[in-house]
DNA sequence: GCGGAAACTTGATCTGAATCAAGAAACTGG
DNA sequence: CCAGTTTCTTGATTCAGATCAAGTTTCCGC
């Protein structure tokens, strides 16, 4: 991987521990590639060949069933997408897409497995980014069982606010249709939800959102760290 | 850990490629405990002070958010559970309540650590376990968000169906309402559905159901390997 | 075996959210 | 810059599932 990304991706927690010979003998198999937006990376039930690595863009992780599609969470950068599935070597659960222009680092999983067989920091490191996604996804389930649309909407944009900075205005992050789909509702109901929340002081116009009242909302949203605390 | 049920511990695939010698050393610190029906063994929340192996019996995962309670998971024998909290050492997602009469292996989570960074083999064996808890997670997930209510308890029926070896008749494996959370729905609509259910053969007295044609219900609930499958 | 408490069922009603159906607004490519 | 497409919004309607309210059955301890 001769690439100006070795940096980046070397830092990432998954590489950072491990030896600079596992780490060589990883990217020596690696290349990276650029796409345009709307591409498909990935189909679920394909088997896993390589582990993808999100240097820049966006990528949407969405799964099917009986016809009907779901978004499953965002992927940004820098953080590896699909590792479950190439250490297991078994078939990816869900699809990937570009959301936007991406340049994504694929590493085949034959070698992923071999170093991590090999090296137990490497391994270690695997476990931590494990059990990091597994939490949250354990948290995004109990933000689907326990709360309603209004309720995951409303927590929704506050998180959205903590990362604009505590900014009483942002942009949302992506097309209000992908919103809808992750937050588990019809767009329709999105944009219906999204006026029910001026009663709280959330005033929306087109993708920019104004939070005029963070208390107001927050009593109503009620966030919990173990449902929206991305790190604990 | 000086117990019969050492056998069966050790052949548990997270520990079954480690060295005796780190077994010995996280058993050493290990102890048994039985436990009655509905005990709390752990609260959402806390810190993670033990790594539970659930040698008998069964324990049911649930979540709490404003007052509101849903099953997240069963953990039937022999499973650990909150491991990822362990690891993480992070506080724990879910509490955890037993079923029925249990016995449980609790291993102190600081000796876990430990071993798991002294021992690449323990750690690669974390991975895995983590690995299939994330896939069955994820696979929870699209269930959830793919699927209607019927549609969910029908897949169930038939996973279940397998479970009994095929069997035409079997019994529910715990309380309707449990089930009911499990599948996100009220013990009310549950009744409804499974007697809606009867248009595809389904029959139910009390905790026995009964698969008239299994085609048939096949048929309607649309079984597919990258939700219903546990290996996969 | 009896009394009381759960769990379960059934019915009536209500409500959150999906669907259907048009418009309005925004983006896109020539 | 404009035609065409897509996204977003809004309204009307439908529907799945929740809630409320009794019953009924099952379970459990004395």
């Amino acid at each position: 991987m001769p690439d100006s990304h070795f940096e980046e991706v070397r830092s990432l927690h998954l590489f950072a521990g491990m030896s600079d010979d596992s780490y060589a003998r990883l990217m020596r198999a690696a290349y990276v590639q650029s796409f345009p937006p709307e591409v498909e990376l990935i189909a679920e039930g394909e088997s896993a060949d390589f582990l993808h690595i999100l240097v820049s863009g966006a990528v949407d992780l969405y799964a099917e069933w009986n016809g009907r599609r779901t978004s499953m969470a965002t992927v940004r950068p820098v953080s590896t997408f699909i590792l479950a599935a190439t250490i297991r070597d078994a078939p990816y659960l869900m699809s990937a897409v570009t959301m936007e222009k991406s340049r994504i680092v694929m590493i085949p999983s034959q070698d992923v497995r071999q170093v991590f067989d090999e090296d137990g920091d490497f391994a270690r490191a695997v476990v931590v980014e494990l059990a990091t996604c597994y939490r949250s996804v354990v948290k995004a389930q109990k933000n689907l069982k326990l709360r309603t649309a209004q309720e995951r909407l409303a927590n929704f944009l506050l998180r959205q606010q903590q990362r604009a900075g505590g900014a009483a205005e942002f942009d949302l992050p992506f097309e209000k249709r992908r919103l809808a789909s992750l937050l588990g509702m019809t767009p329709e109901n999105l944009s219906r939800t999204l006026r029910a929340l001026q009663a709280y002081g959330v005033l929306v116009d087109g993708a920019r959102v104004r939070i005029g009242d963070q208390q107001d909302l927050e009593r109503f949203a009620r966030p919990s760290p173990l449902i929206d605390d991305p790190a604990s």
